[in-house]
DNA sequence: TTTATCCTTTGACTTTAGTCAAAGGGATGA
DNA sequence: TCATCCCTTTGACTAAAGTCAAAGGATAAA
């Protein structure tokens, strides 16, 4: 693998070969298993990442103990670069940490580590940068926001936006199938609900043959009493 | 009042008077009684706003009717900002809506809209801008992060967090003294619940003699039972 | 194939918070 | 001062979701 995966890089598509090869080789990258913890809410921060393949959850631990996702990375995404621009004295003073943990999902998850203090000196010069930075962080505004209208509703509720959402993901080929790439365990706490409870939700949308599990593979049977499921 | 008011906007910050001069003869100011609606989540988009005096709520009613408060913005701080970069073709052709309500809070709220066409333009000349306006999406990225993360705790320790975080802002003066600027009824649309739930939960603090509660103000008698609260 | 491990599901029970209906209480204006 | 309105609190009840304990099932290693 080389630069060329930072091409499909929103926050780079305005540059050319050779500034991301630059920016390549100022980069590190690294290979994960799955459930490999790429950094902990107790590291001082270094940079932000961007997933070149694989699947990465950022999470919380709460006091008593439960996992709360954040959100959930895929290939050509960046995570943990908000702090850059809030925090900034803090990150150049070297007194600044991850405000989440983040854990590879998959094995051979591939990482790439942008540092600060270099990508500080990037956006100096590059305008389009700034502005293509801009558009990422709103985007993940708008998703947290949406997360969080989703969360204050009940767990079928939450559970069948979600499914709604991931079938406009999903590939065209597979009509009707959503395949999960994630544990249902991380599933529940992205739902912030917790593993019996999101069984018992997708055992009584069986019963009511709106979906059919297989394992990670779960096939919508009624998009539209889905949809009536995620309203009122 | 006129253009100084744009000087404690920390998205101006970088700018000269004769520059904030400008954008507040660009702008247009309006002020609004308590229970006003500034936008509906059914109007096009036209720009971003900025609360000069008073207090807003920005909120998302659900479909069983029940209202979320995403946030409360205060003088000097700025809404509606985030679609502008991620919405940009959609706002171009006016096929944009705003993507929640914003209410004012208090009587006489004085609000400054810039609108989205005069703010690409600005945005065009200026990097400083650009990234001022970084730093605050990481801020409100920050912030709604933990919302979340507060949301899928009980009822009691949401509203321990909310006080603690309150307690920090207050001035130092009415030390352990939270002056509430919104009424019950938003801040437990805030906190996610309903009027009851709050209600309850306050008066069993108020039983823990953890707080005593006189109106709109709320007096912290133990702070670190508060605390404690707050976690496990 | 068998065993061990991990992930997921079930059941019984408890706790939490929401619903509905009604009563207080404070502020405002007649 | 009284009446009205609106915000807030209470009480009784219901529904939702969490806890704990244990059983199934799938997967991978022996």
């Amino acid at each position: 693998m080389d630069s060329s995966i930072l091409k499909n890089v929103n926050l780079f598509s305005g540059l050319n070969e050779e500034e991301l090869n630059k920016i390549y080789s100022h980069s590190n990258v690294k290979t994960y298993d799955k459930g490999e913890m790429i950094f902990f809410d107790t590291e001082p921060y270094i940079g932000f990442y961007i997933v070149a393949e694989g699947n990465v959850k950022i999470f919380k631990i709460s006091k008593d103990g439960r996992e709360h996702v954040l959100l959930f990375v895929h290939p050509f995404n960046t995570f943990a670069e908000a702090p850059l621009f809030d925090q900034f004295e803090k990150i150049r003073s070297e007194d600044f940490y991850y405000p989440a943990n983040a854990m590879a999902l998959e094995d051979k998850t591939k990482i790439i580590l942008i540092r600060s203090d270099y990508f500080y000196n990037l956006l100096e010069k590059n305008k389009t940068i700034c502005l293509k930075m801009l558009s990422g962080l709103s985007r993940k505004l708008k998703h947290l926001n949406s997360h969080i209208e989703s969360i204050s509703q009940d767990v079928p509720r939450r559970l069948a936006w979600f499914l709604l959402d991931e079938l406009k993901k999903s590939p065209q080929k597979e009509k009707g199938i959503i395949e999960l790439g994630i544990s249902k365990h991380d599933l529940a706490a992205y739902l912030g609900t917790i593993d019996e409870t999101l069984s018992r939700c997708l055992k009584k949308f069986q019963e009511n043959k709106i979906i059919s599990v297989k394992g990670k593979k779960i096939h919508i049977i009624g998009k539209s009493a889905l949809r009536q499921a995620a309203s009122v």
